[in-house]
DNA sequence: GACGCACCATGACAATTGTCAGCGGGAGGG
DNA sequence: CCCTCCCGCTGACAATTGTCATGGTGCGTC
């Protein structure tokens, strides 16, 4: 019984090179392969694949939403996270987007397809060295609009752009950086932002 | 007659998937294989390829600071630069480091392919359009110090800290942001460091 | 209904950051 | 030798940023 699966990664190179090597294993048949998180949906309508392996960094979609997505419109299919780092929050916000297995693309190439094997079989894979940083991580303490003004303040805006984006007084921005610099343990927006990107506070 | 290649590059699914790839070429072969840029040089004493495939971002050493080790101790074997992201200031890097390919990872692997027979046949193979941009962002303005500071400021690092890590008075690192500033064209250093860094002013 | 909490806003203050002018030293180039 | 340019520093100033106290609204919960 052959597991059909569906390939979601931007770069093509890397795309190509995964077909390829997953076309090796003789249970495994690639039967989409597309390079933008908003054609996961409709390939999987297409091609009926049984597991679904999405790259996080995508255009269009990114591949957590797209995961959310194949959950309510194609709740057959097997979603598998692959992306390129471990950052703590992901494999949070993956597993709430409803996929069921997680691997970073450090791994060896066994464990994908393992991975998969498992995945296609029910069960829930995920690397334990991560489920326990995600725990240590904990839940998020931002508050949604703090989360907004950090997210609003990536290129490097100042607090006049970011209040008039968000319809705010430049003095509810500040504070709310404010807070979100406590929070993080932080001494300014800048390294705020960055743990709390690194931690998936996102 | 078949090329003999080296390949580096960090995530081992992605090495691993990029070999099965090249293997499907039959006037490839992919001799060695490594995960670190500090392993380049001993792979490449060893196995002689004719072209090694450079990976940027590794650990150990990058793929730029490898393609001159190999320039130097390996002038046999020609480098292609294998890239994520096609940075403008990679490319100019790449080539000073002796390399005579750039590919990046979201080309066909068509071009890849063809990238290395054509280097190995003693051309240089360059993406056209980064080539532009490359030229278009013309050579860094900013001088040795300038990038210093810059670079020291990365995780959100205050000027305290920067001061202390390069020797300098503080107020002199704040002349350089503010120079730095100036010569991006941005208001403050965050902007002027996510600039600089796309415009490969490292 | 009292309570906690997110939300939005003020105003005031201190600290940090960005700008400017100027000083001296050293390296290179005409 | 003079000129230019990078280096490094200082001091002063304005603008931005971070902190704090305070106050009002609405929502959900006990």
């Amino acid at each position: 019984m052959t597991i059909r699966l569906l390939l979601a990664e931007d770069q093509e190179l890397v795309r190509t090179a995964l077909c390829a090597l997953l076309d090796l294993e003789d249970d495994f048949e690639v039967v989409a392969a597309v390079g933008r998180g908003d054609q996961v949906a409709e390939a999987a309508r297409e091609h009926r694949p049984d597991v679904a392996l999405l790259d996080i960094e995508m255009p269009g979609l990114d591949g957590l939403a797209a995961a959310a997505v194949l959950a309510q419109r194609a709740p057959r299919c097997r979603v598998v996270i692959l992306t390129t780092f471990g950052r703590a929050g992901y494999l949070r916000r993956a597993m709430e987007a409803g996929a069921v297995g997680f691997v970073v693309k450090d791994a060896p190439a066994e464990v994908l397809a393992d991975a998969i094997r498992r995945v296609s079989a029910g069960e829930r894979v995920v690397d334990p060295e991560l489920a326990a940083a995600t725990l240590a991580a904990g839940t998020s303490p931002l508050t949604a609009r703090e989360r907004d003004v950090l997210n609003a303040s990536r290129p490097g805006a100042g607090v006049a752009e970011i209040a008039a984006k968000l319809y705010l007084s430049e003095g509810t921005v500040r504070n709310y950086f404010s807070s979100a610099i406590a929070k993080t343990g932080t001494r300014n927006r800048t390294e705020a932002l960055r743990v709390a990107d690194e931690r998936g506070w996102l």
